[in-house]
DNA sequence: CCGTATCCATTCCGATACTG
DNA sequence: CAGTATCGGAATGGATACGG
């Protein structure tokens, strides 16, 4: 608790980041909100998480605005949980865990399931950090300053 | 335990690099040493962790190949952790964690730091999903398709 | 200054049972 | 099917004390 008032108060945007999603649960919803899942159960049949703590899960991506509840479009009773634009912008972030995890976490002939686009169906490029210029810049190749937010 | 061995198995590499680095405090250490931060009391004061915890980390991250020990750069009897080939290649989720915190997670007037390269000292591009042609994707534009890891 | 070992509080999460 | 309530075990992390 202390920490995280600590992480949510600081300057570091990542230490913020990481604050609101930076939970294996959490991202792990997002990355099936992606692959337009939307219903409780369905998250809970892929997620394999106790349906208590998916509640919990759940409300505070609504309450931090990821996603947004829906009446469902079938009809039915129950809710759909979308994501909102916040959430949509959360899209790099997963793909470039993917592209790490795809490059360093697999043996030869281990398979895994790759992200490919609609029209062309060929692999999206690797993710990387570009100037505006549009040099691919290193890590040694930045630095950070503070500045204050103006919307 | 079981999550992790089910995450650790899971041919997502999503999942994969969650189970690897979806830690708060690991992801904060490697943002640190993209700071080029190698010591581990300089670790300690800047991300106020306890020290056991910090051990513990460092440990994790050497095993996984994200940093590497080295004697100490001044002399000193001390290690030096740096970042492997693996642990750059983190560079762009950081990045992108950044950016997506500035972008949602400040208010107006409060100050954060923002990442420039060294060349122009302007704010890097904000980095977005692209097909091999250059085309900017969104979630909605992609699928998924599992294969074979070939090396 | 670096790192480890022990202890304890808290948090997280899964299993289960229950409601609408 | 969707969601809540309770409980117990496991893991996490902080404080502290100790050794290199």
């Amino acid at each position: 608790m202390a920490k995280q008032t600590q992480l949510a108060h600081c300057e570091c945007p990542v230490a913020r980041a990481l604050e609101a999603i930076g939970d294996r649960w959490v991202l792990l919803i997002i990355r099936d909100a992606f692959d337009d899942v939307r219903r409780f159960g369905e998250f809970h049949k892929r997620l394999g998480l106790a349906r208590n703590v998916l509640t919990i899960k759940l409300k505070q991506l609504v309450e931090l605005g990821i996603l947004a509840v829906q009446p469902a479009s079938d009809g039915s009773a129950y809710k759909e949980y979308v994501l909102t634009d916040m959430g949509r912008a959360v899209f790099p972030i997963v793909v470039s865990l993917r592209q790490w995890g795809e490059r360093y976490l697999f043996e030869q002939g281990e398979s895994y399931s790759q992200l490919l686009d609609n029209d062309q169906a060929e692999q999206v490029q690797t993710i990387s950090v570009r100037s505006r210029s549009g040099k691919a810049l290193n890590p040694e190749d930045c630095h950070r300053r503070v500045v204050r937010h103006e919307g």
